[in-house]
RNA sequence: GGGCGUUUAGCUCAGUUGGUUAGAGCAUCUGCCUUACAAGCAGAGGGUCUGGAGUUCGAGUCUCUAAACGCCCACCA
């Protein structure tokens, strides 16, 4: 057996151990057996670019709990995969092709899907590698792909089924468009930002007539595309206009003046221009009254044949024309300046711009009222940690509409539909026969990881996979996608499955840079998180990632905590060189003749193993991880490690350390499995041949003594008190104790290194008397006391004596001695003695000199 | 406009169902190369928990209210 190296060094111990689980197959899932199933499926990230320090957040948490679970017993499925992220994917493909001087449309549909493969392909193998540098236990063997065979089945399963019972409908309707990428995008992918703008008065004259009306808009290029004019027909101003008609400046084109509820008084001026193909509401309008519907814009964005002499133009270029051009002919009233939200495109981040299309949606409204409805139950309800998640989801579930799935891509999941002049064809596969043509464009890339719980696990066939793994246990993703995601695997898994796709969902924030502002490549404030590895090390950046805060709570990056964790490593590796260098040759690890300190550290051990657990089962690892961090390093290494040094020749000793030893690698290892299957495989004693295989502490009640605990605890509060005074005073080694009590001080003796410097009987030197509950003890040693110790011990007794008269106020009220549990009262009546008693010494003491 | 979150030590964060005198890491100060660890050890200082009101024997924790910051959703012709 090689010795633990002298210096912990994160590379060597993380070199090469990843390869050698993957080929132990200890990440793959044991189907046939018989042990409970534990699945999570991972949040496929985006072939666009490789893993940042969320997608390393996102993962460390996943697979803190699947190893967790392994050693709970769990046979866990963590399912890997990725995304094809349509617009995104296809946007910097694009933009490589564009690098190269070669346009998509010129390109073509097929060659242009070979770039995209060849993207994936590259960004997949580094995103697999990165997995790997994280130490994250994947089952690769079911590794999939949004755009494989199998999602590509499923989702055209979906998408006829829908079809055919009237949930997904082909129809013309105002959708978001996107001029840059010249696709239609859904309401969740806009963004909106607030921009300077203005609203614009023009004059819409009246017909015949001097008179007109003051319409303001902060869209004036759009008027093109008016049909109308609204006012509410219980505005009393505009009665007499309604039923004639205006005419449409620069047009020059006479539009009616009619009535509309969406015209509201109170609202500008109380006159809205109506452009039906534009605008959502306006929209809406046009249904009800019949009203003809002009698109004045191009795919692009510039302005087509209906702007007249402003064809070609900008979006932005024919506003400032139109606006020179209205004024120069005296349409133009007035321009109030206007700060308002405008959405822009999530991906290309241009302005989107509402048009009306023929557009493929899927009508939501059943499928998100049935979630509601399971969200009732609480036995089939999805359940988000932290639950106040739930309301986001629920909300978006109320006021969500119809779901344009189509996408003017390539890049993505074709929609099964075919064309046969005025005939449509919704299939699995294309229809028999001649001149069918199918739609050009492809689902949004949501409808397919929409599916991804169970679509991964072989649905739409009902494989033995689905039927173990379905519903997954679990979920972990940041809080920005649940609108995205969350919610649409929801609907989808109870419309399709009938049951939720997960039990639990475990939300995480964002990451943030030290200042609180997001990452961003404008700031350049971004973190590679591989950078982090090479310097402190996976086990490090893990330990940090998941212990830093309370969950569903965003985070700021820090890299002064990374170094912490690190530190913590390198206690731990010490420790265990420590413990390894004391036990090399211990047969087999016998707890039946244990010393006090035994006894104690047993004790404190298996009351964290109990609290880590529970915390550990809430999803709870900042908690989980600072409990384990106290016990090794505060309990541990500073006082057992401390004590044992003085029996380390004795079996219940070295027992003890092996024991503890190994019960805090197996508490660590999903934080930090590198370092800790390292400490472990120089293990004497072993239960399996991988720390990772091993099963979890559970707490042993046998090896609670609480007794011992107490004294011990008083042993070390003394151990305390005693080098404090000794620093305060600044007392030399020469020092001598008298010990008062009767007890066993050998572990005090021991920490204090007391040896020798024991007397039976006062000297004739300054005395300094230290307590705990049940120790006592004085102090002897050469000095003079100065001012600073008398005020000090002044101080000292004055902190008592307040805290004296506090106890015994509360204690006299009647109130709280009979309201308050009995506990609470005696642990104040304890106190209180206590306190009294060291008050009556410390006055005593002062005769002593 | 609707909703949510945050506000605790100099900094970053914990704080379970209300219960001893509110914790950690980092930073600061003092003393130590004590043979696992100086990236360490020992000791110390430092917060009345954003403000106000209430419920309670008891509030960082529950209720109401005000403020600052942040996020989400919706709308703005």
């Amino acid at each position: 057996m090689k010795e633990l190296d002298k210096k912990y060094n994160h590379e060597e111990v993380e070199n090469g151990k990843y390869e050698t689980w993957l080929k132990k197959n200890l990440f793959k899932c044991e189907e046939e057996s018989s042990k409970k199933p534990f699945c999570i499926v991972l949040p496929p990230p985006n072939v666009t670019g490789v893993l940042h320090l969320g997608h390393a957040w996102n993962v460390t948490l996943q697979d803190i709990i699947i190893r967790y679970k392994k050693m709970e017993g769990y046979d866990c499925l963590w399912l890997p995969g990725m995304d094809h992220a349509a617009i995104a994917t296809e946007a910097k493909v694009v933009k490589r092709l564009k690098d190269k001087g070669i346009n998509k449309y010129e390109y073509g549909r097929e060659k242009f899907l070979e770039a995209c493969w060849d993207w994936t392909k590259e960004h997949g193998d580094i995103i697999r590698e990165q997995w790997a540098k994280l130490g994250i236990a994947l089952d690769y063997s079911k590794e999939r792909f949004t755009l494989d065979e199998g999602l590509s089945k499923a989702v055209r399963k979906v998408f006829v089924d829908y079809y055919n019972e009237g949930l997904i409908y082909r129809g013309e309707k105002i959708i978001n468009w996107d001029p840059e990428a010249k696709t239609a995008l859904s309401n969740e992918e806009v963004i909106y930002k607030e921009v300077e703008g203005a609203f614009y008065h023009l004059k819409y004259k009246l017909e015949d007539s001097d008179e007109y009306l003051d319409v303001a808009t902060t869209r004036p290029e759009t008027l093109f595309g008016d049909t109308a004019v609204a006012v509410n027909e219980n505005d009393k101003r505009y009665q007499k206009f309604v039923g004639k008609n205006v005419i449409l400046p620069i047009v020059n084109k006479p539009i009616p003046v009619i009535t509309d509820e969406h015209a509201d008084m109170e609202k500008g001026t109380g006159v809205v221009k109506i452009t039906p193909a534009h605008d959502p509401n306006d929209f809406e309008v046009g249904n009800r009254h019949q009203l003809e519907r002009i698109v004045v814009l191009n795919d692009d964005g510039t302005m087509n044949e209906n702007a007249g002499i402003y064809q070609g133009m900008s979006r932005e270029a024919c506003r400032e024309k139109l606006v020179k051009d209205l004024e120069e002919q005296g349409l133009l009233l007035q321009i109030e300046p206007l700060k308002h939200e405008v959405g822009h495109s999530e991906r290309t981040g241009v302005m989107v711009e509402p048009m009306i299309k023929k557009q493929w949606f899927v009508r939501m409204r059943p499928l998100a009222d049935h979630v509601l409805e399971v969200q009732k139950d609480k036995k089939k309800k999805v359940n988000f940690v932290p639950s106040r998640y739930e309301k986001t989801m629920n909300h978006w579930m109320e006021i969500t509409y119809d779901w344009c799935i189509s996408r003017q891509l390539w890049w993505g999941h074709r929609i099964p539909a075919w064309y046969k002049e005025d005939e449509v064809y919704v299939g699995m596969e294309a229809p028999k026969g001649d001149g069918w043509v199918q739609d050009e464009d492809v689902l949004d890339t949501w409808f397919s990881s929409a599916l991804w719980p169970f679509a991964t696990l072989g649905w739409p066939d009902n494989t033995k996979l689905l039927e173990k793994y379905y519903p997954n246990q679990c979920l972990v993703t940041g809080y920005d996608i649940i609108p995205f995601w969350v919610n649409r695997m929801t609907f989808q898994g109870e419309k399709l499955l009938g049951q939720r796709p997960f039990e639990d969902v475990l939300i995480h924030g964002l990451i943030r840079d030290k200042l609180g502002r997001k990452f961003s490549k404008s700031l350049g404030n971004g973190i590679d998180p591989f950078d982090m590895i090479d310097s402190y090390g996976a086990d490090a950046l893990r330990y940090y990632l998941a212990s830093d805060v309370a969950p569903g709570t965003d985070m700021r990056f820090d890299e002064e905590k990374i170094k912490a964790a690190w530190n913590f490593i390198n206690k731990l590796w010490n420790a265990s060189r420590f413990v390894l260098t004391n036990i090399q040759g211990l047969q087999k690890i016998s707890l039946d003749y244990l010393k006090n300190e035994d006894k104690w550290i047993l004790t404190k051990l298996e009351k964290t193993i109990h609290e880590v657990k529970k915390f550990m089962d809430k999803y709870q690892f900042n908690n989980a991880a600072s409990t384990i961090y106290e016990f090794t390093w505060n309990y541990f290494c500073d006082y057992y490690i401390e004590i044992a040094k003085y029996s380390l020749d004795q079996e219940s000793t070295k027992s003890t350390l092996c024991y503890v030893l190994t019960s805090v690698l197996k508490m660590l290892q999903p934080f930090m499995p590198f370092v800790t299957e390292e400490i472990y495989s120089h293990m004497p004693i072993k239960e399996e041949a991988c720390l990772m295989t091993c099963s979890y502490p559970k707490q042993v009640k046998k090896y609670i003594f609480e007794k011992e605990e107490e004294a011990v605890d008083d042993a070390i509060e003394f151990v305390r008190r005693f080098r404090n005074i000794k620093a305060e005073n600044n007392m030399s080694k020469e020092l001598k104790v008298m010990f008062d009590t009767e007890d066993d001080n050998n572990i005090i003796v021991k920490m204090l290194k007391l040896d020798g410097n024991i007397v039976k009987q006062p000297l004739g030197m300054k005395a300094y008397k230290v307590f705990s509950k049940y120790i006592k003890a004085t102090i002897f040693f050469e000095r003079v006391e100065t001012e600073a110790d008398k005020v000090l011990k002044e101080n000292q007794i004055q902190v008592l004596k307040a805290s004296i008269e506090r106890r015994e106020k509360l204690l006299a009220n009647e109130n709280y001695v009979k309201k308050a549990p009995e506990k609470i009262v005696e642990l104040d009546r304890q106190k209180l003695a206590e306190e009294k008693k060291k008050l009556e010494e410390l006055l005593k003491d002062e005769s002593i000199d």
